[in-house]
DNA sequence: TTGAAAGCGCTACCAT
DNA sequence: ATGGTAGCGCTTTCAA
């Protein structure tokens, strides 16, 4: 039935009023409690309806300790990647009756650290983690605490915790392969500053040149440091670099594809064709990959699974207590458009 | 200081054992009430930093019916448009203590009837609603409860309340105008089946085209109503329709940015050039624009601005209730890019 | 099958 | 300046 939106608040109270029952009834047959009898439980429910009537959260929450609502740590909303888990982690859990609330950190690791305490005063039932701290040590603490902690796309080899996100190793040395089917002889890899996601598509980058006896350059490894600059910015500028090199790449895997963006905006600028001179592959093959100046080749993420995993894992979790950290990858795929096809 | 994750939820009764004092005492501190002994307050802030205290904003919340949370639903976080308005809007109030509770209703206004619903019994101190109602009536009855209602960016002319968002006959008759100065003579328009704001633009348009002595043709205006479409699939499919009218426009405004995508889209896949063939206006000035196959030109609509002006509007409400509503109108600037440069 | 009592952690009100 | 009491709306025993 539609919602009715325009009445005043109606507490269990009141309805146990009308009907002459107690509250602890109403809340019973709220709850689904079986031991009701079917006359009371369907007044109950019918005057429920009637009133429209919606639980004070608030009340609930403080009553059993728990809140239903999961904690979306992000580091950027206006990521593509993120906005677009964050959708899908939304949707999935409004299906099981929980909300989620999203903050936003900016990549700063002091923003995240206040936003997870924030959470945690909330009494979050979950936390969901895409992490910008530099390493474990702030977050550690979290596993003393009895909310469930689920790291998503980033992870911390030394802590022990849940994790959803794809395997970085794979994509690495699937964007890296890729480029080098392609003709390419000199790839580059350009990283986030941030993401601990980098060091395992680092290796699978270096995996891919040694399987195809390729040297391995460390001048075509590039990161800006500079978190004052969004992705795209970081992008542009370490492209700018690596066209400054004696022998420049003729390829390059992007970290993610705003960064990819950024870095394909310094080719051209350069007056470089794409992929005729420098072949580009992205990671994360955002919505709009399709409309680019040159349609940017990614590595699927699968946010849609992404978000589905991590919200089922949580409420897996919520259910029966995990007692071993779960470890779930996601399939990639590449997804090959113009800016990498060579032929 | 930097917030020390991992003890365990300590309350104010707790300090208040500590330090031989009563719970009341340790709240005002908390809560900065000055009637209050200057050595009194100095022991139990010097213990609540020590124990890294929290408060329980369920409790909190119950006893005072404020959540000092704000609710913000919006028709697509996916969209770069609300979640740019997103992010500047949970940034804006967290400098205030407050928290975002986000929703994405995917343009459904049956689910954002639910999750308004969800918000209120979750009893949010302010509702921001970038709405996908068809009309007023389901929101009309939210004005009887107590809860600020704070339209953003789509509005109903017969829903008395706050506002902010931008000036659409002001947006529309600039975009408009631009495609005739460049050049265009038979300017159509891809509004979007959802938004309220497209009666707005509708009508700068048609201002547009009268002060210019170009003749409205109901032909030129476009708008797919498939829900089951993303707006750049919306923007690709209402372009196709254009492309096969006998006399197809020379120049286009899209109602916001992934419309015009969409639209570029079709007119290359048609084989046209954009601007020499066909001259594209977006809206939302998205932050990639710049990186699409032909930059767009984009009627930027300050989602920092408006993200800030919300939440200031929201707080100074939650301080001193308005008894009248307000409006807040944004400038919106055009960023002319290569999509409608033609000379 | 139903309900009375107690309590979740905090704040408002009114004494002292 | 400090604190006792009551209560926010709900759930959780446990008794009837």
């Amino acid at each position: 039935m539609i919602p009715k939106v325009g009445t005043a608040p109606v507490r269990m109270k009141d309805i146990a009023q009308d009907l002459g029952l107690s509250v602890v009834t109403v809340s019973k047959v709220f709850r689904g409690h079986r031991d009701i009898g079917e006359e009371t439980r369907r007044r109950v429910l019918h005057r429920m309806a009637e009133l429209n009537y919606r639980p004070n959260m608030a009340a609930r929450s403080l009553a059993t300790g728990r809140s239903f609502t999961m904690g979306f740590v992000a580091p950027d909303l206006v990521h593509p990647f993120f906005s677009e888990t964050a959708k899908h982690l939304a949707d999935a859990v409004r299906d099981k009756g929980y909300h989620l609330l999203i903050a936003s950190t900016g990549e700063e690791a002091r923003v995240e650290r206040e936003e997870i305490e924030h959470m945690l005063s909330r009494r979050v039932d979950a936390l969901i983690i895409a992490s910008s701290q530099p390493d474990a040590s702030s977050l550690s603490g979290l596993l003393q605490r009895d909310v469930p902690l689920i790291l998503m796309d980033r992870r911390f080899s030394d802590l022990d915790t849940h994790f959803v996100g794809g395997d970085d190793a794979r994509i690495g040395h699937m964007a890296t392969m890729h480029l080098i089917e392609q003709g390419c002889r000199q790839v580059a890899y350009i990283g986030s500053p941030y993401a601990s996601t980098a060091h395992g598509r680092l290796v699978g980058y270096r995996e891919a040149l040694a399987a195809s006896q390729l040297p391995f350059r460390p001048e075509y490894v590039a990161s800006s440091s500079h978190n004052d600059f969004a992705a795209d910015a970081t992008g542009y500028v370490s492209m700018k670099r690596l066209l400054e090199l004696e022998s420049p790449p003729d390829g390059v895997f992007c970290h993610n594809d705003p960064i990819a963006m950024g870095a394909m905006k310094a080719i051209l600028d350069h007056g470089l064709r794409i992929p005729e001179d420098i072949a580009v592959v992205g990671c994360g093959n955002v919505r709009y990959s399709d409309f680019l100046r040159v349609p940017l080749t990614s590595v699927d993420q699968d946010s849609l699974g992404l978000g589905q995993r991590a919200a089922r894992l949580a409420l897996d979790i919520l259910k029966k207590p995990a007692h071993r950290s779960r470890t779930i990858l996601l399939e990639s795929r590449l997804v090959v458009r113009a800016s990498s096809r060579r032929r």
